[in-house]
DNA sequence: CGAACTATTATGACTAGGTACTAATAGTAG
DNA sequence: CTACTATTAGTACCTAGTCATAATAGTTCG
């Protein structure tokens, strides 16, 4: 035994949750045992086969699209969302977001998530931005992970709603934001 | 002929369209040819096999770092740059930077081109948005070209500078944004 | 009329990446 | 020694195809 089988089925759902597209030959082979053993493996631990691994990411990504009336193409995943209530998203912040000077997520991408899910909040197809007020309250370096929390107020303008929300690594708020959006359902019934 | 094999081929084309996960049984029984029938037809027309189909769907889910934001260091073109003074940018709305539902610009990006600029017009290696407060006053669709203009205001505060920025789609002021930056190179903390 | 052509269908051999089942072997524990 | 676990091997079968070849039906050209 080159790992115990528990070591090996460990890390087999590690690499698997990785990449779902690795085949059982592929696993074999970094595993140093047989296919067989990979199959065995995956029939304990009830991992489906690849193709039904890349179904279940493909069917996923199009549900999203379906289910899409505002969320199409949000920024940061969506945990909790009440709609026309309060939502919550988590946006890890990788390399690609930040300055490559010195680690600093760019604040456009803070921007992103909070007004994503600002619009992802609203209850209406069309809700969109027509003014938001921010701050950058503290820098968010790469590997932090930014928690946003987006709530809707009541006291909102006819047509108009405000959102305010707060963004935080940790305990930190790291951004603030009151965003006005525009609506385009004010006083109709809507599905 | 149940159609011609052309009007069937475009049905294809937008069957596969809306749903990939269709078989080519399926597709089959559904125009009332053969599969072999179906199968030249994806021939003709270039459309990859159901698992082809699946896992591109699946793969382009996946490369969240795609979805997540194509945004390089800058967001559109800088045409012109005067440090510390002014500076111009094009950012082009394309087919991925809106709204699939309505064709309208997602706020983010106005947002980034305006924010990116008004990083880039600051001479200072590790400028900063701070605060930010922004107006989307007129929707931007698909195909428009937006050009930002930034300027730096005097009036700006020990190690803050203000930014104006203005963008312009035609004659038209589509965002209107004022950012307050950090910079570090006032003598100032590192920040 | 027959040859040429297109569109369609059928058939068989082969593929990847599996499932399901049976069987053999190696190593360890009681 | 026996029982048991872990691993490996092999076979038949599956889906959803590819690729190549061939047969057939219907239409058009000369």
């Amino acid at each position: 035994m080159r790992r115990s089988k528990k070591d090996r089925q460990q890390l087999l759902l590690e690499t698997i949750g990785e990449n779902p597209f690795v085949t059982d030959e592929e696993l074999a082979e970094r595993f140093e045992v047989s296919v067989q053993t990979i199959r065995l493996d995956r029939l304990e631990l009830s991992i489906p086969e690849l193709r039904e691994r890349i179904k279940s990411v493909a069917e996923k990504n199009l549900s999203d699209e379906i289910k899409a009336l505002p969320i199409e193409e949000i920024i940061g995943d969506i945990i909790d969302i009440e709609l026309d209530k309060n939502a919550i998203s988590i946006f890890d912040v990788k390399h690609e977001h930040v300055f490559k000077r010195n680690g600093i997520a760019r604040g456009h991408h803070l921007f992103a998530q909070a007004n994503s899910l600002a619009v992802a909040v609203i209850n209406d197809e069309l809700a969109l931005t027509a003014k938001a007020n921010i701050q950058f309250t503290r820098q968010v370096k790469e590997g932090e992970r930014v928690i946003a929390k987006a709530r809707v107020e009541n006291r909102s303008l006819p047509g108009r709603t405000i959102v305010e929300v707060d963004s935080w690594v940790g305990g930190e708020l790291v951004f603030k934001g009151q965003f006005e959006m525009y609506r385009s359902n004010i006083d109709e019934k809507e599905v």
